[in-house]
DNA sequence: CCCTGATTCGC
DNA sequence: GCGAATCAGG
């Protein structure tokens, strides 16, 4: 995986926003957090210590702020009936998210604070568009139209993207409280 | 232990 | 240039 224009300006944006390393590695998929590191000092982003050296200890840190919600986010009533799909938005935190909301059925992205999983987009694939580094987690009803896979990139020698790969080993009853 | 970024250095 | 290994912290 090479760091191309497009993949670069989308680390640039990540960082700027202020997600870790490690939340930028699995939006972009294919790479590690080191290596997120490595090429944030390598472009000179800053983020660093100024001239003088302030330890990483004694940087003020990064509020983890929650990204406000898209503006036509809506908390769907416990027993309504779930929208087929929505517009992604900008990730909101999994706090903010109603108990009943299933952040992963509505195709949005979703920033665990605690966990610090990410969720990237999904792709929407469908079976026959899956290859080995795709992931296998499949979204809503297979009798549905709108069935699909996440799709997102995962790591070599697993089915799932990273925040998928968390869920697929957890026991049932959390796996539900994740989600 | 979970996580964070920083640095080094073989590739 | 790249990023795993490692370090030094929270």
């Amino acid at each position: 995986m090479n760091w191309t224009d497009e993949r670069v300006e989308k680390l640039k944006k990540l960082w700027s926003e202020g997600l870790s390393a490690s939340q930028i590695a699995a939006q972009l998929g294919g790479v590690s957090r080191n290596a997120v590191i490595g090429k944030v000092h390598r472009l000179n982003l800053p983020g660093r210590a100024k001239a003088g050296g302030t330890p990483a200890s004694a940087r003020p840190k990064r509020p983890a702020q929650a990204t406000p919600r898209p503006s036509n986010f809506t908390a769907r009533p416990a027993n309504a009936p779930r929208p087929v799909s929505r517009p992604v938005g900008n990730a909101i935190a999994k706090d903010e998210i109603d108990t009943d909301f299933d952040a992963q059925a509505e195709n949005l992205p979703v920033v665990i604070s605690g966990k610090n999983v990410v969720v990237p987009m999904s792709r929407k694939l469908e079976l026959t568009q899956l290859t080995e580094r795709t992931c296998k987690w499949p979204i809503g009803d297979p009798l549905n139209d709108d069935f699909h896979f996440c799709g997102c990139e995962s790591p070599d020698n697993s089915p799932y993207c990273t925040y998928h790969q968390r869920l697929a080993y957890q026991p049932s009853a959390e796996r539900r409280r994740a989600r």
